[in-house]
DNA sequence: CTGAAAGCGCTTACAG
DNA sequence: CTGAAAGCGCTTACAG
């Protein structure tokens, strides 16, 4: 049989106690206690069974990370940063897909009270029932709901209208926005808003397709751009999903980009697959991811957490705007 | 605090056992007491506490997945049908990607043996150390390491030989392949055998490239197939990285495809990122994420397997062979 | 059909 | 520094 911390025990010739201090390294024990222990566990191949521990201190070490579809790059490359952040705090990381339906909300919430979990990191939101969630240690990106849910995001607002400058500066003079908009109240609005304030601001037109959409369904969005605003010279788009099917879009319809269309994207580096060198908004997701998971864990511990991180953003100059 | 079985038990004027009778719902509980249990569960608000039942069951209802990188397409699709499978077995799970390390494998053995997992599927492998995970409930793809691991795995050689036929009834005479070869055995390498056996067969030249490489490295082969090969008519691709990265190069060569080459692809039907249409063999990931799953189950459950299961690859027609 | 009791393998005050 | 003991919240023979 699998040996037990009494096997080590017997062998070692101490107590259970005293090998449960050794396991855990704590720092009252003696030296030859300790070196008795430990040689005792090399021999009967010993290792501490997790789920005793658990129930013990009330502690699964594992946090959930909800995302609308794993197989989106931007989500796969923050689920592997939050994973390897959470690692640092020893704790695992169970990956679920929403596939945007509200019942795996639901179902992470209810894993968090059956103790299946101890947190979870939402990058998706469409629950409106706040009540459901109060004392779970959850935290999100972007969406803000509720006083307990701190989020991380970005510069949403200013990167947007230090983009569009970039293309003004570069003689684009009607400049469309294309966005999916969220269910919930979300930072990422502020993309748009961003959009107009600046329009107005300059006197230019705005051209803006702003709709809610499944992840899947950005054909659509661009389908009613392309009809509406055929005759821009520069087009903020929000998100890679959206800036991918639109650049190809574009060619595919003939325009010389940069020189007749200049595009810039917010999110777009994630080069290995699809089109490259988008001129884009660059979220850090590797910083955005650490500072979720330093949040939630600090959230688990009953520690004091941040309301509303924000995270810069970098402007990447691609070959979709002129020189 | 949060109500535990003895709170229920107590409001519903029972033992405990009989309430844990009626949340695993077993026969054996009368209808009277049933509802009382169920009504004192309702009023508490009761879940049962998921650390305490694993620890008596010695069942954690978690499994591993490990695979090279969670962001290739491939996989985040065979991710998705593996959580969705496991979850009809009332399975969560734990994904992981390797990196293409050796230490995550050994980690994940290690957290099968700390029973924080209770089995795992291995895409990826290089271990060659058996011995560490005798008696370890894991499944593998594709590759076949050992007595104790079963796998599922495509008609890799018979799908690649009707895919050359394909191109040859087409019109290709000097054909390519190019692949990037497994460190473990692995049945991916009957495809370059499929290959290589029909070349000779039909007395035509064998232009392959197929070598060791990580993941995000494919441009290796595709430069070395490029240099020495540049006049074939057709070409085999083995996996969708190196498919998607030959196209554009060839189109970027000026190539016309199909006329000038005709492209097949194993693997490739991941339609929304990157290039399309491309005719390839389509591994029907769903099915073989199932079929793993299921063999995983049994393994963990002491149930007879099936140490190699082959699913059928489809064949799709694209547009990057001739009609 | 149902209750009382043992035990899963740990951790952690408590006393020494 | 160390041991004995209680207890985490369940499940499961066992007896009735």
């Amino acid at each position: 049989m699998v040996p037990t911390i009494k096997d080590v025990a017997k062998r070692a010739g101490v107590g259970i106690g005293t090998v449960s201090r050794v396991i855990n390294n704590q720092k009252a024990v003696g030296d030859k206690t300790k070196s008795k222990v430990l040689s005792a566990m090399k021999e009967l191949n010993y290792l501490p069974n997790n789920m005793a521990s658990q129930l013990r201190r009330n502690r699964t070490k594992l946090i959930a990370l909800l995302v609308p579809v794993i197989s989106h790059p931007f989500f796969a490359k923050f689920a592997y940063y939050v994973e390897d952040q959470a690692d640092k705090f020893g704790y695992s990381v169970l990956l679920v897909s929403s596939q945007q339906r509200v019942e795996k909300e639901k179902e992470i919430i209810s894993r968090i009270k059956q103790r299946k979990v101890d947190g979870a990191v939402f990058v998706t939101h469409f629950m409106h029932d706040e009540s459901l969630f109060t004392d779970c240690p959850i935290v999100s990106m972007d969406r803000t709901f509720g006083e307990n849910v701190p989020y991380v995001t970005s510069d949403n607002y200013q990167a947007t209208q230090n983009a569009l400058e970039y293309m003004i500066e570069r003689g684009a003079r009607k400049i469309g926005f294309l966005g999916s908009k969220p269910l919930v109240e979300s930072e990422v609005m502020e993309r748009e808003r961003a959009y107009i304030d600046l329009m107005n601001q300059k006197g230019m037109p705005v051209c803006s397709v702003n709709q809610v959409i499944l992840h899947g369904e950005e054909e659509i969005i661009v389908n009613d751009f392309m009809q509406k605003y055929s005759d821009v010279d520069g087009v903020f788009v929000s998100g890679y999903s959206l800036s991918q099917i639109f650049y190809k879009r574009a060619v595919a319809q003939g325009k010389k980009i940069p020189n007749d269309l200049q595009i810039v994207s917010y999110d777009g580096e994630f080069a290995q697959w699809g089109v490259n060198n988008l001129t884009c908004v660059e979220q850090p997701i590797e910083q955005m991811a650490r500072e979720i998971v330093n949040q939630l864990i600090k959230k688990i511990n009953g520690e004091p957490t941040q309301m509303r991180t924000v995270i810069k953003t970098r402007f990447v100059e691609g070959l979709t705007t002129k020189k």
